[in-house]
DNA sequence: CTGAAAGCGCTAACAT
DNA sequence: ATGTTAGCGCTTTCAG
């Protein structure tokens, strides 16, 4: 009836009858009911989005992803994953929310499972790299920002340099593979360390009392990301190891905690806002029926941001 | 038909069609449409949570939240709060999805508007007191908790006590009365000393400049949250002031920042995932016929936990 | 144990 | 500018 014209705005009832629809609603707390609008339509306008409730770089891309779909006019169904909560059961449930189109951030899931996905409906793979063009990629070129790290280190005079790995998460691989290269390219291949880290602090502390345990002591060390780092920093600081007269640090992200001063962490930034906006304008891309017009992956460029946990190394292993 | 009661599990079906049904489900890739179920049920079995995704505490509770709902088989239907996105647009969502009960996470919305949402279903509010029998709340005893902090304080002897509070935000009024209540009570009335600070480390380090202006200066410092107790932090190291030799800072919540190393901060824990659970139990037994067996508000004590930001006052000002 | 019919709240298409 | 009809995908109710 008109009230359904009324309710969306849309042209065809009379300013009188209009208010007066509105009134009544009003009175009676009248909301349309989401779910009966979306089973009718032809197109849902969802978009889903899995992201870990404890990671803040996620935090930074939800938020940029709801005002990228704002405009474009889309709603977004956040699906998080926690401690309680798989990654298969967050996409399970926007599949069944019917989404037009999915954001992953920073999957987990195994490759063959992703590309199952993507036959179904456009999936678009945030800060992880899948080389496949059956999906979207939207991630931030980790080889180039290890290598500023690295670059960045062996311009103050470091040669001992460790790095503390993700393991199996996302850009893992491709940050060990950058951290090898840099080091290669400047002739430090036997100076080559890595440690099995993580995603968490206490990760990063972890794999620190290792690094610690072996001699020579490295005078610098690139953690997988800055949460990572921060347990570096929390088992050097046990140590009794001084940052950065001892020991540098860089992390990676650029999370919000890395810009604290008592943190003050030297780190690869990612442009989480960037890097939002064209997850949505892959997803978006694709299901406007003249097909993808960006490229299926796209890399973003990552920047080097020097703060207080980098210096020279100490005197004695200069 | 039969393929219904096989995709709910439940009985009436012979073990030989189950799993040909599900076989074929397999194959076709079919999730059933959680919309259209929940257009034809009674009820929706979804519980809408809203929350601030920058909010690291709000990150803990929506873990607990999850938790706590998928173990009483009710679903969760999350709906964030953005820079872009206001909490108003939030609670539309969530009403326009039919949520059976809402669990708001700190929201601002003022009072009045929260009871006449209360009117049309039950509201649960975690982490701001609203004094009303129809609502709801969830929070910590506040007043406590300040004064948990101000009791540390004085006990390491410190006189020059001042609050950077957090303005307007949930919670931020008790604190301000346990702080004014706590320094009468230790006859350190004419010390009392709050500055309007926020949220966010900028409002904290905000503060914390204003605060450095005046003098006599403060040794101890209770801020609003970790958050914010980080830019204080900030603002002392900038200003080249030594935490604890100089200035002493709590903060509230314990949230995960609080815990690392080089923040190291003593702050006033909150329970999230008590506080999770019981959310979740309020909002549950307001939606059980037999009306609400606990009681309306409930408190959950807050601890003090000391690290490494309280000590002494200087010598000087003891 | 399996099938058929009706209807949840909404909107697209058509008729007035 | 307003009213009518049908059907989205599911579940509930009732028959076989």
């Amino acid at each position: 009836m008109l009230v359904s014209l009324v309710m969306r705005g849309r042209p065809g009832a009379s300013p009188a009858n209009r208010e007066r629809v509105l009134q009544v609603a009003r009175e009676l707390g009248y909301v349309p009911d989401a779910r009966a609008r979306v089973l009718r339509q032809e197109r849902t306008n969802l978009l889903g989005v899995t992201f870990a409730v404890q990671q803040p770089f996620h935090s930074d891309l939800v938020e940029g992803i709801y005002s990228a779909a704002d405009t474009a006019g889309y709603e977004v169904v956040l699906s998080a994953i926690t401690g309680t909560r798989a990654e298969a059961r967050a996409i399970e449930t926007l599949l069944a929310e019917r989404c037009e189109a999915l954001i992953l951030l920073g999957p987990q899931t195994p490759k063959r499972q992703l590309l199952e996905l993507a036959e179904r409906l456009p999936v678009t793979v945030v800060a992880r790299g899948v080389a496949d063009p059956t999906l979207d990629v939207v991630r931030t070129a980790d080889v180039r920002g290890i290598q500023l790290a690295v670059d960045h280190l062996v311009e103050l005079g470091h040669t001992r340099i460790a790095h503390v790995d993700g393991g199996t998460a996302p850009g893992a691989a491709q940050r060990r593979k950058g951290y090898r290269d840099a080091m290669r390219r400047h002739g430090l291949a036997e100076f080559e360390r890595i440690v099995h880290g993580g995603l968490t602090d206490d990760d990063g502390a972890r794999a620190t009392r290792q690094l610690l345990t072996t001699l020579p002591p490295s005078t610098g060390i690139l953690a997988f990301n800055d949460r990572c780092a921060t347990g570096v920093l929390d088992a050097l600081f046990r140590a009794r190891l001084h940052v950065p007269d001892n020991v540098s640090v860089i992390g990676f992200d650029d999370a919000h905690i890395a810009a604290f001063s008592h943190v003050d962490l030297t780190t690869v930034r990612q442009d989480a806002k960037v890097m939002a906006r064209l997850a949505v304008d892959h997803a978006l891309s694709r299901l406007d029926a003249d097909g993808p017009s960006l490229a299926r992956e796209t890399v973003v460029p990552p920047t080097l941001v020097v703060r207080g946990t980098t210096g020279p190394p100490p005197p004695s292993t200069a």
